[in-house]
DNA sequence: GCACTTATTATGAGTCCTTCACAATAAGGC
DNA sequence: GCCTTATTGTGAAGGACTCATAATAAGTGC
């Protein structure tokens, strides 16, 4: 267990910046975050309330949202799951999830600090001024693939 | 009006060599999403009903997650907005979202037919077979850049 | 240190999107 | 045309998240 009184004090002069007040609620859920990344709102909670067990939900979802606003935090959004929260923000990475388990794993950007960023539009669209490109990478992680070893790797979709 | 039983006739052959009954709902949906690309369950029900009134939302959602699986449509998810669908499926393209107003417009692949398909793993990760690359560009579309002139460009988000 | 103001949190209910269980219907093979 | 069974319709339920309001406590000034 490291010097938690770092990581409070960092979070608590991030949040002073920010015009924030520094609750136990908030650092509960900074801290949360940070020792469970890709944690959907659910599981911060109760990591949360190890510290704090007077914690609520919608509390938590009120600090989330706030602190993603302010970028404290980075929100992503798997399909077919609930948002996933975690703090390493500003680094422009990308995220892979295995679609047999779920399972989320960061992905370091393959193309500098701006992967695709220069988007080819098509004939008909209107263009963006693009400010964020996000990848998401699907996939079988190791495990999965070692636990079904499958017969076929083509797609067995015919139901 | 173009000639609709053509596409009709498509989808037909489609739906058969999935295996799928050829039903008018099946029909009214592909139509509804194929007139309305990037379009939610609800907007699909609604465009469906114009062909079909008596058509339920449980339908859609039934076969919308159907075709979706025999990748007949795709589907992707705005962060904060319910799933969208779209016929144009196995060429790869990307989706650009405008932060302000929510229009969807397509991107063609910039890197050929797999773009950043090759992630560069962090250190601690355990790397997955990845099958999928899904890029989603998140910025301004020119609509909403002319209708605010920003007077300030920098976040204004200090509550 | 002690009020006081107001941001934050807790409480409770409500919304939106989607899915489930089961009965009614109809597509397609015979 | 009939029959089997996939599909659809009906009704209700679930998960994730938000909203309105009251209670609490951070941070300010005295």
């Amino acid at each position: 267990m490291a010097d938690h009184s770092a990581d409070q004090e960092a979070w608590a002069s991030a949040l002073h910046s920010h015009g924030r007040r520094v609750t136990k609620q908030r650092l509960a859920v900074l801290a949360a975050v940070q020792h469970n990344p890709h944690s959907p709102a659910e599981g911060i909670l109760a990591a949360a309330r190890k510290d704090l067990p007077e914690l609520t939900a919608q509390s938590v979802y009120v600090v989330l949202s706030d602190l993603t606003d302010l970028q404290m935090l980075r929100r992503f959004e798997p399909p077919h799951s609930p948002a996933l929260y975690e703090t390493r923000v500003g680094d422009n990475h990308h995220h892979a999830v295995c679609i047999s388990c779920g399972r989320v794993e960061d992905v370091d950007c393959a193309v500098g600090h701006a992967p695709c960023l220069t988007p080819h539009w098509d004939e008909h669209s209107k263009p963006m001024t693009i400010q964020i490109a996000d990848v998401l990478y699907q996939g079988i992680c190791q495990d999965c693939q070692a636990k079904q070893q499958l017969p076929t790797q083509t797609q067995v979709t015919t139901k």
